[in-house]
DNA sequence: GCAAGGTC
């Protein structure tokens, strides 16, 4: 059997198809993995790397003091599989071939991701060939003519792309981890650095100071207006930029009619058809219908996958010579573009435009389909447009300017008009993407004499650089060599997901200064694109053989080794720099009390508060949700009422939660429970709100008369007030008692949440432990409890609240323990169970029972049980064991009844007493036969 | 928990 391995499943299914000519393949699905099937040959797609580098075991506490950050860059590494599936299926197959052809992408990664493939046959199948074929498209002649012709796998290739992965993974580990403890952060918080990362943050860094330091220049520019009799026109001074105003005012006064047509100057400007997409320039051109980097990648990636476009990551920008032309324009005529088609068959120029970069790994991207608007939603069609108009322009003839200039005299101060006309349209009949602007002027002659209608002296300013812009970001990272076609938008989102930057246009973050700057102070080359430069270089010399991967490897690790030097001698003070120039990014405002910073803070566990600085003078605080509902972050947007930050809550895999003004929200969510507070008034919440007294708890802790002071309120009602919030207080201590209960008890389920659930408790009165208690089943099965439910939170709650009750009473905790197990659980069980029972039962002393009895009924006002002491117990029950056919079991059963001794016993009523104990009464007459 | 590189 032959095997064949490609890259990922659209190729080998592609490849399967074109090799199969006329057949078509058979596909088998196992384990979520397609093979496709033809002859005696089956094709296989990778899922890129299949294998990743990691280090060896011993190194994933971060904290460890044998495995220090620094110990990382002499760490063995190791190769792990990552899609366990394909590498199992690949070896099973494996070992069934006699010819094995590696078909991976025909770049770098692609001659890699080929030896990791090797390397799993290898080791299934000791001896089977394994060949390597090389394509620059899936097209017919080039798949053909690759297998018929195929080649080795280059080993030395495969290991300069194993150099860098080695390198990469020890700076990027270890500097990540040294930073992120030296700053003490951790979980979703780390600090990142790598190679290419870090060198584009450090560029967004730049010029952000860039434009801080900036400082704007005046310059003047004079321009005026003149006409002749047919249209109005525009003149500027030739000296353009004024850069004082003196020079420029004296301009202005020399300036004096007529303005005489000193010379014209015609001319034609060639307006150049654009040249095939690669990467890059797709997304600079989907930049400009809107879409972010990634989105721009994720559409392209969804038009390859259902065969629209070709394959979207690509560094070529030149058409390879197998690319069929033609055959793709009268696939077009097929979509919407059919008269777009027409006119480039029609006017094709006479080879395609070439950009500057040529590639083996794929076509530039192009059209593959015909596709119409009702294949796609409207976005994906945008793109697809693009993609298609894009590829005829590169097809078309360059457009064609036609161009004037006149320049005059006025009182010997030089002026110039420039005009512009479409004289060809070209290739923007079908590229539409860019507006052609047109600037008309009159037909003037020489020597012609008009007048000057307005003249202004405007003054203006330089500007600063602006900030970068994704595309514009990602085309400098390509100028740079940061990076690849299919990492590039990656890095930004990583760059966006650290909060190292923010905004569109990018902005750094007060964290991402930061990094960058303790990073260029102590390891500036990780900081810097030259260190991809250099390991390009390196790269180069390992696929000629002139250098080995250990030897650069090892040139790496001496170098990250000094690093380290510098960052260990001064990792505290790394560390406190870092954390002092963050500390901003948690201010969110001033204190309404004291006017000191209002900073977000999180306790040791999940929970999250904005405090005052000036703590514990000022105890001003604010709530926030705890943690597990996302991390709150400072927003940009301030409020307009209280002027403090606005609050985001930040959680991986869930939107971002906007909690909008942290005060406001304070405000608007105690709402509810101040107006629990019976004598409370709309008035008297605002004012109280304007001394910053927001919650039931803070009335709770006034002092009266300072209330009263500062709300101007009487002393009488402001006790009163203050009362009333402690109710309202213990009544929302006992309903979150409550809840916590509920959560633990019943499971929530779809329709079912625990906030609905209470709701609907709440509704019906239940409102804390005890009325959850005495609630009768019926009542809680109408609330989408089951009867087993029902039954066993009622139960669960009588419990909990009797246990409760009891212990109020003053039953210590050990002895009610002991009750509990002998299955006593309510306050009447004390006091209507003989105490002679409940301590055989117990195993407790009869005068500790009875003392517990007693605090039980006087509690809830039931009379007292009957008294018996513990010497009168004791001989009663010898007295009563001496009767034939009584013993122990029947002894426990007549202390329910308080039968304690031989004279009760001999004074009772059999019937009473059997119906107490359940004692046949015939057998209490045949005891009491004792008794005479 | 870390990089950058593939791919989904």
């Amino acid at each position: 059997m032959h095997l064949i391995i490609a890259e990922k499943n659209i190729a080998a299914q592609r490849i399967a198809g074109i090799l199969a000519e006329n057949k078509k393949p058979s596909v088998k699905r196992e384990e979520g993995v397609n093979t496709y099937s033809f002859d005696d040959k089956v094709a296989i797609g990778l899922r890129g790397h299949v294998v990743e580098i990691d280090f060896e075991p011993g190194y994933s506490n971060w904290r460890s003091e044998t495995h220090t950050p620094k110990s990382l860059i002499d760490a063995g590494t190791i190769k792990k599989p990552t899609e366990k599936r394909i590498v199992q299926l690949i070896k099973r197959l494996a070992k069934k071939a006699d010819h094995v052809i590696i078909a991976t992408d025909f770049d770098r990664e692609g001659e890699l991701i080929g030896k990791e493939a090797y390397e799993i046959v290898r080791a299934a199948n000791k001896t089977v060939p394994i060949k390597r074929a090389r394509f620059s498209a899936i097209t017919k002649q080039e798949i053909t003519s690759a297998f018929a012709n195929p080649a080795e796998l280059d080993f030395n290739l495969a290991e300069a792309g194993e150099a860098r992965q080695v390198v990469d993974l020890i700076w990027g580990a270890s500097l990540t981890r040294f930073i992120s403890l030296a700053a003490k952060r951790g979980g979703n918080n780390i600090l990142s650095v790598g190679r290419v990362q870090s060198p584009t943050l450090a560029m967004i860094v730049d010029r952000e100071k860039e434009i801080e330091a900036f400082v704007p220049e005046p310059y003047w520019m004079i321009s005026l207006d003149s006409e002749t009799e047919e249209e109005k026109f525009e003149a500027r001074h030739t000296e353009g930029k004024f850069w004082d105003k003196e020079s420029a005012e004296r301009s202005l006064k020399g300036t004096k009619e007529p303005l005489t047509v000193i010379d014209i100057k015609e001319g034609t400007r060639a307006d150049h058809a654009p040249t095939p997409f690669d990467t890059t320039a797709y997304i600079v051109a989907a930049s400009r219908l809107g879409l972010s980097a990634s989105n721009a990648m994720r559409i392209a990636e969804e038009l390859y996958m259902n065969g629209y476009i070709s394959y979207p990551r690509t560094d070529n920008t030149i058409y390879p010579s197998s690319l069929d032309l033609k055959g793709i324009l009268t696939e077009l005529k097929k979509s919407p573009f059919k008269r777009e088609v027409e006119w480039v068959s029609a006017n094709m120029r006479p080879s395609p435009t070439r950009g500057k970069k040529s590639s083996t790994d794929h076509p530039p991207i192009h059209p593959t389909a015909a596709a119409s608007k009702g294949d796609m939603d409207e976005t994906a069609w945008k793109v697809y447009e693009l993609v298609v108009r894009r590829f005829l322009a590169t097809l078309s003839p360059d457009a064609r300017w036609k161009t004037l200039k006149y320049t005059f005299d006025a009182g010997g101060e030089p002026y110039a008009s420039t005009g512009q006309r479409l004289d060809y349209e070209g290739y923007r009949i079908v590229y539409t993407y860019s507006q052609a602007k047109e600037q008309a002027l009159p037909v003037l002659a020489a020597g012609e004499k008009l007048p000057i209608l307005d003249i202004r002296l405007e003054e203006k300013e330089t500007l600063p650089p602006p900030r970068y812009s994704q595309s514009k970001l990602i085309q400098v990272m390509e100028e740079l060599g940061l990076g690849t076609k299919s990492t590039r938008h990656d890095v930004i989102g990583k760059l966006f997901s650290r909060r190292y930057v923010e905004g569109n246009p990018l902005k750094p973050t007060l964290v991402g200064r930061a990094v960058t700057e303790s990073l260029e102070d102590h390891a500036g080359l990780i900081t810097k694109p030259d260190m991809t430069r250099t390991l390009e270089e390196h790269m180069e010399e390992i696929k000629k053989s002139i250098l080995s991967k250990d030897s650069v490897v090892q040139e790496s690790r001496e170098m990250l080794h000094e690093i380290f030097e510098s960052l260990e001698a001064n990792q505290e003070d790394i560390g406190s720099e870092i954390m002092d120039k963050t500390a901003e990014e948690r201010v969110v405002g001033k204190c309404p009390v004291c006017g000191k910073s209002l900073m977000i803070r999180t306790t040791k566990g999940m929970a999250q508060f904005i405090g005052c600085t000036g703590y514990p003078d000022c105890s001003f605080n604010i709530g926030l949700p705890s943690g597990q509902w996302g991390k709150a972050i400072r927003d940009n947007k301030i409020c307009e009422i209280h002027g403090m930050n606005h609050i985001r809550l930040v959680r991986k895999g869930s939107p971002p939660w906007d909690l909008g003004c942290p005060l406001c929200n304070h405000i608007s969510s105690n709402l509810e429970t101040l107006n629990m507070i019976p004598s409370i008034s709309k008035d008297l919440i605002s004012n109280l709100h304007s001394h910053n007294i927001y919650t039931v708890y803070e009335i709770a802790n006034e002092n009266p008369e300072k209330l009263s002071k500062v709300t101007g309120i009487s002393k009488e009602d402001s006790e009163k007030l203050i009362r009333e919030a402690d109710e309202v207080l213990e009544l929302l201590r006992k309903r979150s008692e409550l809840k916590k209960f509920v959560r633990k008890i019943i499971p929530p389920k779809r329709g079912r949440s625990h906030a609905k659930v209470l709701n609907m408790f709440f509704d019906a009165g239940i409102v804390d432990m005890e009325s959850l208690a005495r609630a009768d089943k019926k009542t809680l099965e109408k609330m989408k409890l089951s009867a087993e439910e029902a039954e066993s939170l009622s139960h669960e709650a009588r419990l909990v609240y009797n246990k409760a009750l009891l212990k109020e009473y003053g039953v210590p905790a050990v002895s009610l323990k002991k009750y509990f197990d002998a299955g006593f659980v309510t306050p009447e069980d004390f006091c209507y169970i003989h105490p002679a029972y409940l301590s055989a039962k117990t195993g407790l002393n009869i005068d500790t029972v009875y003392k517990h009895a007693a605090i039980v009924c006087e509690a809830t006002g039931v009379r007292l049980p009957e008294k018996v002491s513990k010497k009168e117990l004791e001989s009663g029950r010898i007295e009563l064991l001496s009767i034939e056919g009584l013993g122990e079991a029947m002894l426990e059963k007549l202390y329910m009844a308080g039968i304690v001794s031989r004279k009760k016993l001999c004074s009772a009523d059999p019937e009473q007493i059997s119906k107490l104990t359940g004692i046949p009464s015939e057998k209490i007459t045949y005891f009491q036969e004792e008794c005479k």
